[in-house]
DNA sequence: TCGGGATGTTGACGCTGTCAACACTGTGCT
DNA sequence: AGCACAGTGTTGACAGCGTCAACATCCCGA
């Protein structure tokens, strides 16, 4: 039974359905935060039906751990650019790393949180893990690039990016969930990163 | 209308369903997860009807707000009876600190996560915040007091609890959230906090 | 004793995720 | 050309959820 009217450019199949929710679901997010995100809400925005997702994606889990994934994708992408400028990798190339995912994570603060919820782990959505361990090795290459052409103080790869990425990750964390506070302001996090990477800084710079 | 027959013990008035709905959703939260947390869920297990609990918290979001505050409570207690247990405030104890709240974290990773969930904040639920502020304060004042002793090397304390705060919360957070993975696993995480405060410990020893 | 405020119950509503049944479309086979 | 079929989109329906209004019950003080 068709009760749309097909007038001009209206077309029965979409052509990209897929693509097209996962990047209508990320503007709900930006929009309005993880409870904006509706499948019917997706559906709407894309003017199809409310159940069409239901043909690219298992569920709903499914559509936003495609978000997720799509999210940790272009933050790798953003910080490949800002290493790729760097041909030293120094201390202050540790530190524009940081910038960047911290940047990105405020920036983007419902699908930051998106992307680390903890719904998502554990076997099911191997692309999204995939991608998350991405970030991690991009940090831990890093790291180790600049400990074997001795711009970094050499140690325990592992550990030096335990630290870096736990208070880059808890500092983010603090200024979207519990900001505003005495010690806590989004607004300007490079600050703040600029005084928690002074206290780590001599763990890293070349003895 | 009396459908439901009082048999012994049975009351109709509960006479403390405030508490008893926080516990309930604790419960539930710590068995399943913040889905598991449902009006409905937590009424029929305390044995009362679907919409009692509006006596007593204005909507769902309250309820759960007066979750997170006790949460932050009985973490503080905790980290309360840990420092209690040091006369001298120095780098130990600062470690003794922060597993403290690394294990309440790791032990109740749906509270943790609760206690810093961002729809808290703003204005609405100002006893949360508060208690939100107490664990702020008294990580300071366990810095600083170190710092006055000169067991702790002077400095900008804000920045100090800065860095230990976003380091731990970030850990405890990626050990949750992320793991397992390469790098991280939250089986042991006293192993792995040691690693990281290992890397910060030099900042905060007096020279 | 009795009246009112506090507390608990029931019925109902709209919103959501999800599924089954159906409609439409393009493609490849004969 | 005609046709069958798989892929894609639509509609109707259902249960579970948060929430509210109307009603029932209880307790305490005048």
């Amino acid at each position: 039974m068709r009760t749309r009217s097909l007038r001009d450019g209206d077309r029965y199949h979409h052509g990209d359905l897929s693509n097209a929710c996962v990047q209508a679901a990320l503007d709900l997010l930006n929009e309005g935060g993880r409870g904006a995100v509706t499948l019917r809400a997706v559906a709407h925005r894309i003017g199809v039906s409310r159940s069409a997702p239901y043909r690219h994606f298992a569920d709903k889990q499914s559509l936003l751990a495609a978000c997720a994934a799509r999210g940790f994708d272009r933050l790798v992408a953003e910080a490949e650019a800002v290493v790729a400028t760097c041909e030293r990798c120094d201390v202050d190339t540790l530190r524009a790393l940081l910038g960047c995912y911290g940047r990105f994570g405020i920036a983007m603060p419902h699908l930051y949180r998106l992307m680390f919820a903890c719904e998502f782990r554990g076997g099911a959505y191997p692309e999204l893990e995939a991608a998350a361990g991405r970030v991690c090795h991009q940090l831990h290459e890093t790291v180790e690039r600049g400990q074997r052409a001795g711009t970094l103080r050499p140690g325990e790869t592992a550990d030096s990016v335990l630290l870096l990425w736990s208070s880059l990750h808890g500092l983010v964390s603090l200024c979207n969930d519990l900001a505003p506070s005495a010690v806590l302001d989004s607004s300007d996090l490079a600050c703040q990163l600029d005084r928690v990477f002074a206290v780590v800084r001599p763990a890293f710079a070349p003895s």
